[in-house]
DNA sequence: AGGGGTACCTGCGGGC
DNA sequence: TGCCCGCAGGTACCCC
């Protein structure tokens, strides 16, 4: 699912439309999404929390909450946050988003509803005190778009993690937090680095445009509300598809014609994850 | 340390 | 038409 740029997208989306709004009560259709609670204790200690700011680190959605409590959401592939939800919205937002996948249901006070809806349930919520009881939070790496990544930085990574095939690096969470399979392909395809490259073969050059095409990717896909591939799971808040995908040039194309050089791309698996690209303009 | 496999889930499209 | 297979934006855990 839902990569930095799609993350970052509804985290921008619910912080324009519910900060500031009450709990009135939470609804847990399958409580097996819920993380490091009871079921009733997660659910009294969210009623009556007020909404005061909504945060991103990774692919993670952070909601600050007062009385004090940090809610920790992760999408897994296919979570979806969909706000104002109303009757039958399912339908008029896409035939996508059946009611029977809505897992927690927030109610607010003024009768307005929060929906977390997730079809094959990978995503993730917790309710804590304090962030550093999440722990796959406290061991991400660092924020792409963020100043901390610098080339400097970048350059240091790669210096540390000389022996890695790049695409691996580029999709630990623990290294760079937010990149995910499709970013990825995309990043080293407009970079012209073949995903098996050892990052000890890599250039000076090669590196700094890596660099830049992650920052550049990134901001890009952010400002066109990330991507959604086909007619695949990821809306915005609002239900509105991503419109970044059509400006993907490798991720899902296999077998069609490379924009730069015109030959066919081609598809591997890697780690268990397809992996685009042309061999002509990323060679090994 | 890095690489591979599997598991967790549902739904869709392709091949037969 | 139906069944089986492989595939899908992620991560965690196991093994070598």
């Amino acid at each position: 699912m839902p990569e930095l740029p799609e993350v970052e997208t509804i985290k921008r989306g619910l912080e324009n439309k519910i900060v500031g709004k009450k709990i009135r009560d939470i609804i847990v259709g399958n409580f097996k999404i819920i993380k490091s609670l009871s079921k009733s204790i997660f659910i009294n200690e969210l009623k009556n929390k007020v909404i005061k700011k909504i945060c991103r680190r990774g692919k993670y959605i952070i909601i600050d909450l007062y009385p004090k409590k940090n809610l920790v959401i992760h999408l897994g592939m296919t979570g979806l946050l969909i706000y104002p939800y109303v009757e039958n919205c399912d339908e008029i937002i896409s035939g996508k988003i059946k009611p029977k996948h809505n897992h927690v249901i927030f109610n607010f006070e003024d009768n307005t509803k929060l929906v977390f809806n997730d079809v094959r349930r990978f995503g993730k919520v917790y309710l804590v005190s304090d962030m550093r009881e999440v722990e796959s939070i406290n061991k991400l790496g660092l924020e792409p778009l963020e100043e901390c990544f610098s080339v400097e930085a970048f350059s240091h990574i790669l210096e540390k993690k000389k022996k890695n095939k790049i695409k691996s690096l580029l999709m630990k969470q623990d290294i760079i937090a937010g990149l995910g399979n499709i970013y990825v392909n995309e990043i080293l395809y407009r970079a012209n680095i073949h995903p098996l490259r050892q990052i000890s073969s890599l250039t000076k050059e090669e590196s700094k445009k890596l660099y830049l095409e992650i920052k550049s990717v990134l901001t890009e896909a952010v400002k066109f509300g990330g991507s959604t591939v086909a007619d695949e799971a990821y809306r915005d808040t609002n239900g509105e598809k991503g419109k970044f995908a059509k400006k993907l040039q490798i991720y899902a194309r296999k077998g069609e014609l490379c924009k730069k050089c015109g030959n066919t791309i081609e598809v591997i698996k890697i780690e268990g994850r397809s992996t685009f690209f042309c061999l002509h303009c990323q060679k090994l």
